[in-house]
DNA sequence: AAAACTACCTGAGTGC
DNA sequence: TGCACTCAGGTAGTTT
């Protein structure tokens, strides 16, 4: 589900609840996520949280305590999100972990598919196998033209699927992707290493206005993506060609097509992208 | 090294 | 109503 503006959107809701909080009560209902909840997650009771940050799509809960100090590595896979509920309000089938916090509500891990996962690192997380050989942030500095450029040089595959690898940059999913090369005029299947520096320069700075204009709208909620009140992202009335087969492009009034890439699907004007 | 493909899992929607 | 089928914001791991 979530993608990096879905991500930081979380994080964004889900901070000043979490951060300078101890946990009064972790329940795990259901351990079994991508890979399994570490029994220690439920040991963390008594701890608190000192700093919650993002690296891609990864949310990092700084954790510190009289026994323990690391770092909860959370992802949400393709169905997970995060929920801040007082204790009243019932649980739902698919909340898998509840971290009761000392202000007396509840941060709540729910995900239907389990794609997602809740892992414990000790030490620096950038050192984490699962963080440590990923490229760099979409809206830093560091991700530019001449980083994309010279990764594109060796690819031949699809540009979709370079600016979807998360060894090239991270954050970037489907449906971004496919927004940020329609109003870059760039066709998805386009072979990476055949994209002028010129174009992947305007690739590089769409990819950032499309993340960057997500955020501030809260997200794209197109299926079950909910804020922590469970509110919704704003973001999916401005997608351009996502999830838009056979509806008018909006900037050339061409049918939007649908084809598939990686087995994911693709959308893309064929008339404003070459 | 890069590309192609598999696997993990539940729920919503569609067509018969 | 029920069944069979397709599809969905991700990505690690394996094979070619």
């Amino acid at each position: 589900m979530p993608e990096l503006p879905e991500v930081e959107t979380t994080r964004l809701g889900i901070s000043p609840h979490l951060v300078g909080q101890d946990f009064r009560r972790i329940d795990l209902r259901d351990t079994r996520l991508r890979w399994p909840i570490p029994d220690l997650v439920a040991d963390l009771t008594g701890h608190s949280v000192t700093a919650l940050s993002r690296r891609a799509k990864y949310l990092l809960a700084e954790v510190s305590g009289p026994v323990h100090q690391g770092t909860l590595i959370l992802h949400l896979g393709m169905s997970g999100s995060l929920r801040i509920a007082t204790p009243d309000i019932p649980l739902r089938k698919h909340d898998h972990a509840i971290f009761a916090l000392g202000s007396g509500v509840e941060m709540r891990f729910h995900d239907p598919r389990r794609f997602g996962c809740i892992l414990w690192h000790e030490g620096d997380p950038a050192d984490h196998k699962l963080i440590r050989d990923l490229g760099p942030e979409p809206l830093e500095d560091d991700f530019d033209t001449d980083v994309l450029a010279a990764t594109c040089a060796s690819r031949s595959a699809p540009i979709k699927q370079v600016i979807m690898d998360g060894r090239v940059v991270v954050g970037v999913g489907n449906i971004y992707a496919c927004e940020a090369l329609h109003t870059s005029g760039i066709h998805p299947a386009r072979a990476a290493s055949r994209i002028s520096k010129k174009r992947l320069t305007v690739l590089v700075n769409e990819i950032k206005k499309v993340l960057q204009r997500s955020i501030t709208q809260g997200g794209t909620t197109l299926r079950d993506f909910l804020h922590e009140d469970g509110s919704s992202g704003y973001f999916k009335q401005q997608l351009t060609v996502y999830d838009r087969e056979n509806k008018p492009c909006r900037k050339c009034g061409t049918q939007i097509k649908r084809m598939v890439q990686a087995q994911r699907s693709t959308f893309y004007c064929p008339k404003c992208q070459r």
